[in-house]
DNA sequence: AAAAACCCTATAGCTACTATAGGGTCAAGT
DNA sequence: ACTTGACCCTATAGTAGCTATAGGGTTTTT
């Protein structure tokens, strides 16, 4: 399988893959005698399993870590509940703060009625502090 | 007044303020004899209200717009309202993707039941798909 | 034979800073 | 007089996770 047939197997940009794989995430394949990468079913698995990770938020960093679990198991998976319980305390830091946000930038917005000239923008007033 | 009381005043980092020259938020003071950036209370408003849009987590090209109006006055405030509510929803979408994300995550960690060999591991298997 | 659609590498750019290197200035203490 | 510490300066590289660009080879279709 070509990195084009990978990439939409995995819905996965082409340069993503290659960036992946550079970055350490991604064995490196097999080649053509053209060079071109040749990837097999096992590929396919690992990159799911990093977009899923990715489209839950973690880094890269910590997505190699549960790789290098799964890569070479130890006893049990209580250091991958462990980084899903991080993850899951910053998710929910990160929605904290942005409702917090959301509640300011409501203050600010009731401050204006629009139609004020510049110089009498409640807003930007607001934002002078 | 120098660039290091300039940043206890606005509780702002001094290199980051010569980056917001750099980045033509904040006019070039004038300078001393040796050099050194001078800058006097129009600065400290100006750094100020950079501070405050960033920490309602505008973006700086968002900021240089309000800048740019507050600089050369047109009739009414109208553009200032728009950038305001196009911010709040991109911040009411953000707040949405991370709680359904937060959703997926609560999700994945109901499978984990500690103590289980990575092979079984419930977190691990959700994240294959 | 040429054009379209692939593949390759290497490097730069994005955001908003932060860190590092390498150096000048100035006031206070010994 | 000298050194120490706290400032100031510029320029460049690094951060995260890609995306875009340049410059080139291969393969299939027209």
């Amino acid at each position: 399988m070509l990195i084009g047939a990978l990439a939409q197997k995995t819905d996965c940009e082409v340069v993503t893959i290659r960036y992946y794989e550079k970055e350490g995430l991604l064995p490196e394949p097999a080649r053509s005698p053209n060079n071109y990468r040749l990837y097999d079913t096992s590929h396919i698995e690992r990159l799911r399993f990093i977009r899923h990770c990715r489209s839950l938020d973690m880094t890269l960093a910590e997505i190699r870590f549960l790789l290098d679990i799964q890569d070479r198991p130890t006893q049990d998976c209580s250091e991958v509940a462990a980084l899903l319980e991080a993850h899951i305390l910053e998710v929910e830091n990160r929605i904290q703060t942005l409702l917090e946000l959301k509640t300011h930038l409501l203050d600010l917005q009731s401050n204006c009625s629009v139609g004020e000239s510049i110089e009498n923008c409640g807003i930007l007033r607001g934002l002078q502090q």
